[in-house]
DNA sequence: TCGTTCATCTTGACACCGTTAAGACCGACT
DNA sequence: AGTCGGTCTTAACGGTGTCAAGATGAACGA
């Protein structure tokens, strides 16, 4: 997991040259600055400071400020599919809605409980797709699944749309529910203050949508 | 429209002290600098700038530099509000799902044709409601609209569902249409450049949905 | 008409930021 | 043993948000 970008080809042993892993710790000193903080609370200097070291030694490691994040990015990316993997691998009765259903919830929650975390995955930066590729490849992965999903509710609902029309369409909404919940200005409108009343009832009535014959 | 913030009483001339208008010109300044570059290019010092007076002045309009991004946000929801109105109100025949499709259309072209200015409007730093009162005001009168088609969609299909559910559904739903283009992983997935097609399926798609009896 | 008042704007400063160039360090390979 | 090169530090640059103190000047009462 923190063996990226090594340059040296034979090293029998991980034990870095100074500090150990530099880059796997600012990215976790990163991520605990926006899950405490939040992430315009993130400077360059501060996550180096947590690491221990100063304030030119990240850029050994990564070009930029954007490029830690974009690292940051892509570590929630992989979260996210793992946690999806997790939510459609237990399913006992692998029936789309139900898998419709888990997916929704998962992502919905994960972004909930992750919300600064989420939202540097979704920075408009990450747009260059060269510049950022793995970023990309992490995001198609989580996109995947979705068409997956949705061309098995094709087939299962008669063919009738269009399979990356649905799947988008799938994804506009689980992403506008966690958008508008974390920064909209409607999180106080909703009587509970979780999201759960919320995403349960919203669920049922787009499940029922998507699966109506 | 630029009467706002007046601490004399009876000031029959508006033309104020050295500047003019410097509030609104501060938020004009603003918000050509997010059209032509991007919301992170923004600093406090540059919109001075441009707009002609030292960084010092525009403290004594806005708390800092939040402040000055609020009213931008806030500008921005009553931009969006009037385009909604335009739309509705230009709709000859007032079906439901005309006005279902020209809310969701002209939602996510605003958010589409001025991307810097709808990311602003969608902060995490606004969910604080008492701080930036005014913003939710005008968040809340989008949100007011899309309860009124709820509820006539609601009526329209035999009260099945629950209007806020549905209100919220709909607005998660344009507006992961368009967070999803503006930064999202799958702008080059589109076959096309521009979101029309796509928001074109997607519409008819959702319409279809909700008008199902 | 003339001070007075007070919001407005400027000056100057502070701490912090992202980034870079130059050099010191030290593990690893020949 | 000696060199090499990846790793980290030192020191500096220009830029930023913000604040305290002072200058400015329009509007008001005398």
């Amino acid at each position: 997991m923190t063996t990226r970008g090594v340059k040296k080809p034979a090293a029998p042993r991980r034990r870095a040259y100074h500090h150990g892993d530099l880059r796997q710790a600012l990215v976790d000193a990163t991520l605990k600055l926006i899950a405490t903080e939040d992430v315009g609370a993130v400077s360059l200097r501060e996550v180096a400071r947590r690491a221990g070291v100063t304030a030119a030694a990240p850029y050994h490691h990564f070009r930029d400020k954007d490029a830690l994040l974009a690292a940051v990015a892509e570590e929630g990316y992989r979260a996210l599919n793992q946690r999806m993997d997790e939510a459609l691998s237990s399913i006992r009765a692998p029936r789309t809605d139900s898998q419709l259903r888990a997916l929704a919830r998962c992502y919905v929650r994960f972004a909930v409980e992750h919300p600064a975390h989420y939202r540097v995955m979704f920075r408009p930066e990450w747009s260059d797709e060269e510049k950022y590729a793995s970023l990309h490849t992490e995001g198609m992965r989580a996109y995947g699944r979705l068409q997956a999903l949705a061309q098995e509710a094709k087939e299962a609902t008669g063919d009738k749309v269009d399979m990356d029309t649905l799947a988008f369409t799938i994804w506009a909404w689980v992403h506008g529910l966690a958008a508008l919940w974390n920064e909209g200005p409607l999180r106080k409108k909703s009587r509970s203050d979780s999201i759960e009343p919320l995403l349960e009832r919203s669920t049922e009535l787009f499940v029922g949508w998507v699966m109506a014959k």
